[in-house]
DNA sequence: CGGCATCCCTTTTGATACTG
DNA sequence: CAGTATCAAAAGGGATGCCG
């Protein structure tokens, strides 16, 4: 979505967005660290290193990918000054994945898992 | 799923695994064409130049995510022989993704289409 | 502890061209 | 029509190191 270098990709994004609102969510959050982290998130407001440890997601990783969610406003960083520390939550538009993730989650159980 | 030669993710992959069955399904259908192709079968069985036009996809691109997909027990191929045509399909696996995908679409026409 | 910068590898996608 | 092959590029991700 953004391009670490200065180069220019831009505009090119209009022709699936128009007919297919999934494929707008998909351009939004479809990457691994993405949603991993939005999964974490719904837990409730974890701390950058919480995050570190329980996605398992490198420091940069994290960094950028929560970069991101913060400007698509998924995400919302809290900074705390008293005990020095970096908060992270869900905003209500990330938390109204939920019941995707879940379904995901379902499905997962139900095909990747038990092969019932 | 691929092998990752080089830089050591495995464990990575092995530990959210365990803990978290989003990350799996992420795994699995995690891409930008992965989902956009699954959310087009949704509809029914399609040819392979119909995805072409309906998803907006290079015949490359769709030629190697169906591929992979048919791998991944998702989708299935259908070759006619009288009026010579492939069609594709989605497996029960496939069409069992539909909640989680129609979760997704319900999201994003609250979260990005209409600004409330 | 939180987090950015840099460098580099892998995966995904695309453009193009060429077949049965 | 349905694909494959190739070549190139973008995006995702990780390792490391530095810094407040």
């Amino acid at each position: 979505m953004k391009p670490r270098t200065g180069s220019g990709a831009e505009a090119v994004e209009e022709k699936n967005s128009e007919a297919c609102p999934v494929v707008e969510a998909v351009e939004e959050i479809g990457s691994r660290w993405r949603l991993i982290i939005l999964h974490d998130l719904q837990e409730g407001e974890k701390r950058f290193n919480q995050l570190e440890k329980s996605t398992g997601a490198s420091s940069s990783t994290l960094s950028r990918v929560l970069d991101d969610l913060e400007e698509l406003g998924l995400v919302r960083r809290r900074v705390e000054e008293s005990p020095i520390a970096s908060y992270y939550r869900l905003t209500p538009k990330g938390e109204a994945l939920s019941p995707a993730l879940e379904e995901l989650a379902d499905w997962s159980e139900e095909w990747l898992e038990e092969e019932v």
